[in-house]
DNA sequence: CTGTTAACAAACTAAGTGGTCAGTTTTGAA
DNA sequence: TTCAAAACTGACCACTTAGTTTGTTAACAG
């Protein structure tokens, strides 16, 4: 069962839920069909499944949980973003962030599946803003932020940089991106002040 | 010919390349196979005809013609964004950045296709460097900015920000992403001179 | 009027697609 | 040992896919 989840969503990612047969999951199994449609109602089914239970934990486990604690979050969200990039630069199975592969793939044509994953999104979304906040709360960051603005730049950066770096050069985005992020974080951080 | 193009583009680009067949496109047009295939080779040729013929003009119309001239380009960039970011807010039929979208689907897949929407990437980051480059040079940019990372940055939150703005909310994420993209042009303008 | 050709129509093929179902094996408790 | 439920098989169904083939117009040169 772990086994089928997990194989669906190396394939769906590498190949896109549309053109990712049941066929094609159940070949690499050596499943039969019979057995996927005794545990699914349906490729969908599936899917959601997938998503609930592997896609989400992902996603926490490599975007949300490292910004997690009191620290500064300019390092742990620069921390958080440079390991996720690196592993994607050493992964030669590198598609892109998942979630922003899906969220274009859905779009406009799944609104069920749209609505799992725009969740996932607005949890990733709270909690920067809230690791945010808290950094302005704690001083790091200076008091005229929009933590909301912050949190939505920042993913938009991450989510556009992911599906830059499938096409080539991965390496060098990675460090072209990293270099002006840290010049946007400096643009935010709180200025010293000068009694 | 410019009509089955048009119509090409528009359906590949809100339901997806694989997930639009060549029924649909001649349903809608009221045309016959027949007719399509004495055209066009193949699904494929159609498509990179279409990349060559419409998509890249409508990303040099919309993204690379406006940042040229020998204003400030962090003004144009500027309103380059907010004008592209504008008729998406404005306009029901937003499926995210065409060329974002067309990247995440084909990345892994087609080769053919990659090298084709690579180029029109590569022609855009070309044109954002030497913008850049030459704002510079004009003294609006401080001189220690890195124009290659910057370019890789702005594309970057651009494609990420037409992605999220597909989801939910897409003025506010509109607003908010304007906000950090200003925040971060001044960290990188260039420094009144204290003397 | 004739023959040629560009432009199309429509029926067709072969290979998939998601999904079903009658039947078989495996498991585990009584 | 029994037997029912759970787990699984693989052939099958209706349908869709990209692409082909054969046939029909319409225009036009000679």
């Amino acid at each position: 069962m772990q086994r089928l989840q997990t194989t669906g969503l190396e394939l769906f990612y590498a190949q896109g839920y549309y053109d990712t047969s049941v066929d094609d999951i159940l070949k690499k199994l050596e499943l039969s069909k019979g057995a996927f449609y005794y545990h699914f109602d349906s490729k969908e089914d599936f899917f959601i499944q997938i998503i609930q239970n592997l896609l989400a934990r992902k996603i926490y486990s490599t975007l949300i949980e490292p910004i997690e604690g009191h620290d500064n979050p300019i390092t742990l969200i620069t921390k958080c973003f440079d390991n996720a990039m690196e592993t994607a630069v050493h992964n030669e199975m590198d598609y892109g962030c998942i979630l922003s592969n899906f969220l274009t793939e859905f779009n406009g044509k799944n609104e069920v599946i749209m609505r799992h994953l725009n969740e996932i999104v607005t949890v990733w979304e709270v909690n920067l803003i809230t690791a945010l906040q808290k950094g302005k709360f704690n001083g790091y960051l200076d008091r005229h932020v929009d933590c909301e603005a912050s949190a939505t730049f920042l993913m938009s950066s991450y989510f556009g940089v992911r599906t830059l770096m499938t096409s080539a050069a991965p390496a060098s985005k990675k460090y072209r991106f990293m270099s002006q992020l840290r010049q946007y974080f400096k643009s935010i951080e709180a200025k010293p002040v000068n009694s």
